[in-house]
DNA sequence: CTACCTTAACGTATTATGTACGCTAAGTTT
DNA sequence: AAACTTAGCGTACATAATACGTTAAGGTAG
């Protein structure tokens, strides 16, 4: 199959109509523990044919002619990893003319899509998943793998700057809002948490302090449960209760500007 | 000239391709003193015909062929009001497959744009504009007038969802940046953010406290000025300095979900 | 078996910020 | 001159952020 760029698509139906004008991408973060992770896609075609180097790009696909722009994130996204209900949010257009500058790149999509595509808008989505949660089959099925967000291998098109995009805003959201628990497996520890933080907002933060104000909220809950067979004092599991986040969730609907 | 859709994109250059797949919109907020406002413009054609029902709808175009979405929504805003260096954020797509759903509507944008549209995606910005800098002659000329945030009139297609949207964003923007000086005048009183964060959080604030933080912060600067023919005690004028405010800024780089 | 290493977990003191609310000041209106 | 209205200052209290000391509970190396 040398026709990649359609490629989800194909795989389930292979008489969709898309629509050559509008795509969406998916920046798919993930948190191994230790580093915040994206899931890109090595593009195909240049085994087949040498003329191409070896890329990088974002989980995507145009949309197809009737489709809502949501419906085709969660489409690309579940054809993906074969997961549902994924936290996913749109969070930029990109539009610019000049998007495809590089003209290798240009040359692989039409080589491959079969289609003179003149300009693509693309919509932004970043998603969040349990990254043991996710499928590994997919990895090989469609040649997709985990990257280091501060290591990112060659990207086609402008995909670097929409997957920095995406993580400035993952950046400036999880700071109001419970997205680490979107990251988090469904018990964690008070460390995870705090190194997922650590990580995404790139400074250290005290522990004791942190703790403190995870602890003192009440949607973290202790489970009966310690860590085992780690080389120091086992840490408590918790969980997130997120009915309780809600009720008591104190509107800082303020100025603080 | 019974074609308004294409109307500001034709009155400047008449040999402008547009791509009849993505438009830009703009939810303009302006402010009265009183109430947070959004510039429409009432659509033409049920003058000359009159079969369609008097309607409004938000500013907005086509893309041209080869022109950035920014640029799009500048050219949009700039043709309307005069205005250049607007404040202007990109908030949202909508690209629902539906978001066409009255009949009326959709006949009387093929009847006015000469063109029969499948779908059009259209990218959403919310700008903040001086309300008094903002010529008054557009108003005229593009059938443009401000409506109260809160009694909206009828809207064509998805409009209204549009700006409840940009509301929506505008609100939660607010709160951690300086917006509201782009919605001010160069000075203004105390009392006059005050108002506007009230109008824009929709809750009343305490102006003793409010006065505090503000003047605590160094990026609000007195002036030598004070307001006249008021019935009270006049108020003193301030301005924003912006540079201060970005040296001081502290950078609440923090966890607070 | 003991000393040591590592991270977990609790506590305390200090500072900064948010919140509630009383009071005076300076204009216009009646 | 008294009443009215908004401006503007101050004080007390509660809550949250920050810095940092200390003990606890495992494993590992000798």
């Amino acid at each position: 199959m040398n026709c990649f760029y359609y490629t989800f698509v194909n795989m389930t139906n292979q008489k969709t109509i898309l629509n050559p004008h509008i795509s969406v991408d998916c920046v798919i973060f993930g948190f191994d523990g230790k580093h915040l992770k994206v899931l890109l896609i090595r593009r195909t075609g240049q085994d087949i044919k040498k003329q191409f180097p070896i890329k990088y790009k974002l989980p995507g696909d145009l949309i197809q002619s009737m489709e809502d722009l949501d419906k085709a994130a969660e489409r690309v996204l579940r054809e993906l990893t074969g997961l549902e209900n994924i936290f996913l949010r749109q969070f930029k257009v990109f539009g610019d003319p000049g998007r495809i500058p590089d003209n290798d790149d240009r040359k692989w999509l039409e080589n491959t899509s079969g289609v003179k595509i003149s300009r693509v808008v693309t919509t932004a989505y970043y998603a969040l998943i349990k990254i043991n949660k996710s499928k590994m089959e997919s990895e090989n099925d469609h040649h997709a793998s985990w990257h280091k967000i501060d290591r990112l291998p060659p990207l086609i098109f402008d995909h670097k700057e929409v997957i920095l995009a995406g993580l400035d805003r993952l950046r400036n959201e999880v700071r109001f809002e419970p997205l680490c628990f979107e990251l988090l497996p469904g018990k964690f520890t008070i460390r995870q948490i705090q190194s997922l933080y650590e990580v995404i907002l790139d400074q250290k933060l005290d522990n004791r302090n942190f703790r403190k104000k995870l602890l003192n909220s009440n949607y973290i809950e202790a489970l009966n449960e310690k860590q085992t067979g780690v080389a120091h004092k086992p840490a408590a599991f918790y969980r997130f209760n997120r009915k309780k986040y809600q009720e008591t969730r104190k509107d800082l609907l303020y100025y603080n500007f």
